[in-house]
DNA sequence: TTTGTATCGTACCGATCAGTACGATAATAG
DNA sequence: CTATTATCGTACTGATCGGTACGATACAAA
């Protein structure tokens, strides 16, 4: 059976092909599990999304949260970010989480609240960090750290919005800096 | 039968709860017609996202449209433009075809084909009016017009995507209206 | 009125759906 | 070894799916 294993195929496979296209028989075949052995583990669908999502904040959003926290100069980390959601290594493009956010009203209630869940921890990642880069002057001082936090938040997941739909990295790279400018301070 | 009070309705539902949350009989019923009118008239579901769709450009892209190549100054449209992305009156929120833009892969041949058309359309637009933007000496004269109109298209974007969501009108105002900024002359 | 034509929707098709009952099989205990 | 327990997947359920055959009905031409 292995759960674990399920779990990150069906990440991929709802990252690279969205979560409107298989059926849960479609799914059980897929992954190579039976259906009452799926329904055991997973308990429906709404359990399979739930854990491919835990898979994916591990793989990718755990790593993006660790350098938004690291307590290194924000004019360091902020390339780093942007690079992060312009570029992907070996895995489906574009993010799952974003995807699957912009998808709120069609997912199962467990997987929805996962969905909440996550974006409170990224927002409040994103707050804190943006304080940082208020203190250390990198960002303009009369911009209020709750829309600056807001505003970054939303250029990142423009970015990776973009990168699902096959936009270049270099170019959509090239409009979030754009659009980070306007939030430095011009020293 | 009435072909176009249907596609009227169609294009509501999908606006509002997206194209994945009624199967073909249950659309039927909703839009008070029978299987066999409905496949004699449209041919499936592929043939009531295009009408729907055709539809939205009517009612909201062409009065864009019209907005964009208006002979008016850069200065005065923008702001306009801005307030067609974030607000709406009596209609769902934010933008039926930003949202199958998305679903790219998800539509059918029909309408993928006439997304893909649509999009052209506006880019060509966006790109003429911010030739003006350039000439006009709004835009800052070392930006590749070209680069300029992608910007300018993905904020919009992103402002639309996020009014799906509901964040609020003023909030996406303020996002979109920052990250223009980047774009103007400092004069 | 009769005849031809166009449009209607009921009632059906086989396929597939989400979900499970239950017998087969494997693993463990004694 | 036998008995017990835990896990497996085959094969089924009723419901719903997308799609259509075809008889009923409305209407136009004669």
């Amino acid at each position: 059976m292995d759960p674990e294993r399920i779990a990150e195929q069906a990440m991929l496979d709802y990252w690279q092909d969205g979560i409107h296209t298989r059926s849960v028989n479609q799914l059980c075949k897929r992954l190579g599990t039976s259906k009452p052995a799926f329904y055991r583990e997973f308990g429906g669908e709404d359990g399979l999304m739930v854990a491919a999502l835990k898979h994916y904040r591990q793989l990718r959003l755990v790593p993006l949260l660790a350098m938004l926290q690291a307590d290194r100069p924000f004019e360091y980390v902020l390339p780093e970010v942007v690079a992060w959601v312009t570029t992907e290594r070996d895995t489906p493009r574009g993010c799952l989480f974003t995807k699957l956010r912009l998808l709120r009203d069609e997912l199962g209630p467990e997987t929805g609240a996962q969905v909440r869940a996550i974006e409170a921890e990224l927002a409040k990642a994103l707050d804190a960090w943006c304080r940082q880069g208020l203190a250390q002057g990198v960002i303009q001082a009369d911009i209020a750290p709750a829309f600056a936090a807001q505003y970054i938040g939303s250029q990142l997941t423009m970015a990776l919005v973009q990168r699902g739909l096959q936009v270049p990295p270099e170019l959509v790279e090239a409009q979030v800096s754009m659009a980070l400018k306007a939030l430095r301070s011009h020293i």
